[in-house]
RNA sequence: GCCGGGAUGGCGGAAUCGGCAGACGCAGAGGACUUAAAAUCCUCCAAUAGGUGACUAUUGUGCGGGUUCAAGUCCCGCUCCCGGCACCA
């Protein structure tokens, strides 16, 4: 109730400092009213004409949390230009928006609040999309999907049949990511500096058995089809350095003791003759059989103990200390024969590689520190090109770089270049080892214990184990009620008539999974599904194949290795499947900055968030799209500042005042300006179509405020056709940045159609140049004089002018002329000496 | 440590292929209109020195070198900032 006074005193208020004036239009009211007017006439469906080019046109769908935040604002405007002004080109543009629905916050509003996931679920999305209408983004709304919905979800679950079927949906017990604040696992993509991506609570481990999709098989792809891509460096190296490919060989070192053999992983087989002693993570599966009847058992056991309760960020941390313990087992050098002693060592990665590494201490800087600590033998092998003769010895750090090799047998004097496929070659022969490529990348964990997500199609029969739901009875459904407690099991598992089934294969009874899948699943394929968001199968073959690939996606860079990774390998998958006619979804990729306020990252516990509704309301949405544009680079990050809101705000009142005197203005006295300002027309056109091409935005607008300041400059000297042709173009130019104004205009001007309709302007391009230009004249390369010529003078002319010019006299007087050198339309410069 | 991106007036930014650095906007100053203010329209606005002045000279794109008739842009060597990865064998 006072909350309500309170904001229509506010109301009153400002109608009061801001009355309406003649000289300004309502932006309110203008905007509202083609809102309503643009939903009545399904201005945005897309056409059925098939014969125009298509263009997908696409912007990360939102998580429908309530509220459109300022992120969303640039996204969603952002794409809107590009959408408007493909469609103005001629393309069949489809521009569709939808909901990443599955999620956390719903369920944890509903531990908190009791209201059901999906009920605040459907109640944001009905809000966000009225906040969406507001900013007059030109969506198709016959398109929309909602991924919490069954008749969406049902298709994400025979997603991950097909997956199954191919085998690459499989499950696995393991030590696992677990957000403790989360009460669910984690891939390791979501996984940030040891705090989880979304709640950054610290990440701990739990042996788990879940599910996972197998992309490392398709590591290599992911990796070569990065090269095709027209996607901005940084994202593309980020996804590069996470598949992280890196080439050496395998080495297997034998345990006589107990016929079992030790595979390392190392990117530097030509340092194989240093290898001391071998290491191996404390998961390794082998450690307890090699210390089995040992009278090391016991203290090994304990180590490991202690070292898998230690957390990621501790036990990674740069910081850390070397830890490690010696089996007592030895295992035999495969080239020298030698025994080496075997450790367990805490800085050895359970799963990468192969889990075991063998120790070079003179070569590897890790190595040197853990040797130095246990005293461990080390020997010099490579030696470094400048040093000369055999005196050469590792002393007092690891030398890592490569040269010649020393004390290596046969290959002691090869180059450690060639040292690396001679030995692994040597390996190979004897069957101990050779090249291999590994890849830091692992498998996607998919599996969540909570209730808000696609539950995994599984059944479990104590007959017949794993048996997946057949897809004639998708989709597997939520049920409607659930306990909601946060506690580390899926509430699935605590509806027990939910879980009691029939076995799809022998009819006995079973229990279904009760994990749902990660969201991100959800979300690798929407756009595949906006194609044809009412088929009765997951997409329309020919509605994918005739819009597939997005041609530019726009969205955060925060998705450098998660959405956008897991979408390249989603749709690799469903092209190998035959789904699917592109290896690749996304041909464009736009990936835009945040917004920023108060010099920080916006964020409700920093207290700086700044609200769409309130500044919409105060400025407009056109207002607020255009200084959106117009104050950074779309990549670039910007500062949210009040001011600059007005100055676009201005901007817009500025045009529209021109509009209406111009619609009102008599021919000029004598059209004296015609020319200059039909020039300034064309090379307006010319200038924000190369921008928006090139997604220059900011500069785009800039060209329009020019074009406006060029036309209030001229107005007095303009006859009525030049007069009406530039504010045509102008309001035509306007209409992708701001839709509401430039519709307003165009109406103004007498057109019935909608702007939106019409063309975008062609330009003679005879009109780019000026017939008279301004050029620099140069002595020795500084600026000294400006002259008027034709811009039609070629090089000779240019010169002989320039030099023939009266001020050249004082800089030239005495000296000798050594070059000249002349731009035809830009500059001459003088050389004298 | 490795990888990527960046540094331009008081501020956001522009300069697309090596060719007039600072477009456009914000802030600021002045003028017009007004009883006055707001709003609007017009003009000025890198720094330093000189000149009443139109102007002239010098310096200037993080720092130091280089290539070139000409460098914000290309090359070499640094500094700092932002982002990503990081005991990955």
């Amino acid at each position: 109730m006072m909350g309500e006074s309170a904001i229509n005193m506010q109301t009153d208020s400002e109608t009061l400092v801001r009355p309406q004036r003649p000289d300004r239009y309502d932006v309110k009211a203008v905007e509202k009213r083609w809102q309503m007017e643009w939903e009545r006439q399904h201005l945005y469906t897309v056409g059925s004409a098939e014969d125009q080019p298509k263009f997908y046109c696409l912007e990360q769908f939102p998580y429908p949390s309530g509220h459109l935040h300022m992120g969303h604002v640039r996204v969603y405007t952002l794409g809107d230009v590009v959408a408007r002004y493909r469609r103005m080109r001629g393309y069949r543009v489809l521009h569709p928006m939808g909901w990443d629905a599955f999620g956390l916050p719903a369920e944890n509003a509903a531990i908190k609040s009791g209201v059901a996931p999906r009920v605040s679920t459907m109640a944001n999305i009905a809000y966000m999309k009225s906040q969406m209408r507001q900013m007059g983004l030109s969506f198709d709304w016959t398109h929309e999907v909602t991924t919490s919905e069954p008749d969406y979800y049902r298709f994400t679950q025979e997603l991950f049949l097909m997956f199954y079927e191919r085998g690459l949906a499989y499950r696995k017990a393991g030590a696992v990511n677990w957000c403790p604040s989360c009460e669910t696992v984690l891939a390791n993509e979501q996984v940030e500096d040891g705090v989880c991506w979304r709640c950054e609570a610290p990440v701990t481990k739990r042996d788990l058995t879940q599910w996972y999709l197998k992309i490392t098989d398709y590591a290599e792809r992911l990796l070569q089809d990065l090269d095709g891509l027209d996607w901005p460096q940084d994202i593309v190296t980020q996804q590069r350095n996470w598949i992280g490919k890196s080439t050496g060989a395998e080495v297997v070192f034998r345990v006589p003791a107990t016929g079992d053999a030790i595979t390392v992983f190392t990117t530097r087989p030509d340092t194989l003759f240093g290898a001391t002693y071998v290491v191996l993570a404390p998961e390794h599966p082998l450690v307890a059989r090699l210390v089995a009847d040992l009278p090391s058992q016991q203290e090994v056991q304990d180590f490991v103990a202690r070292e898998r309760v230690t957390s990621d960020i501790e036990r990674t941390a740069e910081t850390a200390e070397k830890r490690g313990i010696f089996t007592g087992a030895y295992a035999e050098h495969p080239l020298t024969g030698a025994l080496v002693p075997i450790w367990v060592g805490n800085y050895v990665l359970a799963d990468y590689g192969t889990g075991a590494v063998m120790g070079v201490p003179s070569h590897d800087e890790r190595d040197f520190r853990f040797s130095r600590r246990y005293h461990l033998p080390a020997v010099t092998v490579v030696r470094p090109l400048g040093e000369s003769g055999d005196g050469f010895e590792v002393t007092t750090e690891a030398y890592t770089g490569s040269g010649v090799l020393v004390n290596s047998a046969e290959f002691t004097g090869l180059d450690s270049e060639a040292a690396k496929t001679a030995i692994a070659d040597r390996l190979w022969e004897r069957r101990l080892g050779g090249l291999r490529v590994t890849y830091r990348m692992r498998d996607w964990l998919i599996s969540r214990q909570r209730y808000w997500g696609a539950p995994i199609p599984i059944v479990h029969c104590t007959r017949c184990g794993v048996v997946p739901v057949p897809v004639s009875e998708l989709p597997v459904r939520l049920p409607e009620k659930a306990t909601f407690t946060g506690r580390g099991v899926s509430p699935l598992a605590q509806d027990e008539h939910w879980v009691r089934t029939a076995c799809p294969r022998c009819g006995g009874t079973a229990q279904r999974e009760t994990d749902t899948m990660d969201t991100f699943v959800d979300s690798s394929w929407y756009y595949y599904r906006y194609t044809s968001a009412d088929s009765a199968r997951p997409f329309d073959p020919h509605q994918v194949s005739y819009w597939m690939p997005v041609d530019e996606y726009v969205g955060g860079k925060e998705h450098a290795v998660l959405h956008l990774l897991y979408s390249r390998f989603f749709t690799k998958v469903l092209y190998d499947a035959g789904w699917v006619p592109a290896e690749e979804p996304f041909r464009r990729l736009l990936s835009q900055g945040m917004v920023v306020y108060h010099g920080k990252k916006m964020s409700k516990s920093k207290g700086n968030t700044l609200s769409p509704e309130s500044i919409m309301d105060d400025w407009g949405s056109d207002a607020t799209r255009v200084f959106m544009l117009f104050a950074a680079p779309p990549e670039k990050d910007f500062e949210w500042k009040e001011a600059g809101v007005e100055g676009a705000y201005r901007f817009l009142q500025r045009v529209y005042r021109l509009a209406v005197r111009d619609l009102q203005a008599e021919d000029g006295p004598d059209g004296s300006a015609d020319a200059t300002v039909r020039r300034l027309t064309a090379r307006t056109v010319h200038k924000v179509s190369e921008d928006l091409n090139r997604r220059s935005f900011n500069t785009a607008v800039s060209a329009l405020m020019e074009f406006t300041n060029g036309l209030y400059q001229h107005w007095s000297a303009l006859s009525a056709e030049v007069h009406r042709q530039g504010l045509e173009t102008l309001t035509i130019l306007l209409a992708p940045f701001a839709p509401h104004l430039a519709e307003e205009l165009w109406h103004e001007l007498g057109h019935g159609q909608s702007v939106h309709l019409e063309s975008w302007p062609d330009y003679d391009a005879g009109l780019l140049v000026d017939p008279e230009v301004e050029v620099a004249v140069q002595i020795n390369g500084k600026v000294r004089f400006k002259m008027m010529v034709s811009a039609e003078l070629d090089g000779d002319g240019l010169g002989a002018q320039a030099l023939a010019d009266t001020r050249m006299v004082s800089y030239v007087h005495g000296r000798q002329l050594v070059k000249l050198v002349t731009v035809p339309g830009r500059l001459v410069n003088v050389v004298v000496r």
